[in-house]
DNA sequence: TAAGTATTTCGCAAAATTACGAAATGAATT
DNA sequence: AATTCATTTCGTAATTTTGCGAAATACTTA
């Protein structure tokens, strides 16, 4: 199999997903939160504040740690979530470059 | 009909919509190259430059469009297409915000 | 080992996204 | 008025996203 020519760069389809990952108002909201408070929360909470279905936060929550934005710590029966770092750094820097800050 | 409470801020939803514009490689690409250009260029140039068809370019600029970042200007037959700079800036501003630059 | 708790996975339905070719549009030229 | 050109809109199909309740999971406690 020849080596399909890609069409676009690395960074570009990172960019592009780390976006998708921030273009829904709860997911935001999610990151937004964890990372002012630098720690972690617990999704129990959010759906209660938020007023939505605990099977709906899960799956923003997944969506959120496939595009590697956030981890979540087992502290049984509680997951703890955070940003995860090196991640959000990477992302920094992408939109940085993007916007050219 | 009573008010209904606004579930995310204006700001969070306006970064969602934002986002969700930048979530395609396709349409980070045109961004990029306007950006970087400061200047303007053809839709078709761009088709033929990715290999893609014109509908489907044409679609994606409408939705960059929807979300303001960027506009058309007509140049018969030709349209120009540039960057909003006023709405380029609050994009800038609302992910300095969100990544804390 | 059974019960209780927080969370995720499953199954589903509605809506949105993506991509394309064909047809329509709008403006200049013949 | 007909033709030409770049672009958009339309119609369609495949895929993805979104949201929910019910069921499953995993771990602790009684």
């Amino acid at each position: 199999m020849t080596p399909k020519t890609k069409k676009y760069s690395d960074d570009l389809i990172r960019t592009a997903q780390i976006s998708k990952a921030l273009s829904h108002p709860l997911r935001l909201y999610i990151i937004n939160k964890l990372s002012e408070m630098d720690s972690c929360c617990y999704s129990g909470d959010l759906a209660e504040e938020l007023k939505i279905g605990r099977s709906t936060l899960s799956q923003h929550l997944k969506e959120l740690k496939y595009a590697g934005l956030i981890q979540g710590e087992v502290n049984p029966p509680y997951i703890k979530y955070c940003i995860n770092k090196e991640n959000w750094a990477e992302a920094r820097k992408l939109y940085k470059e993007l916007f050219k800050i």
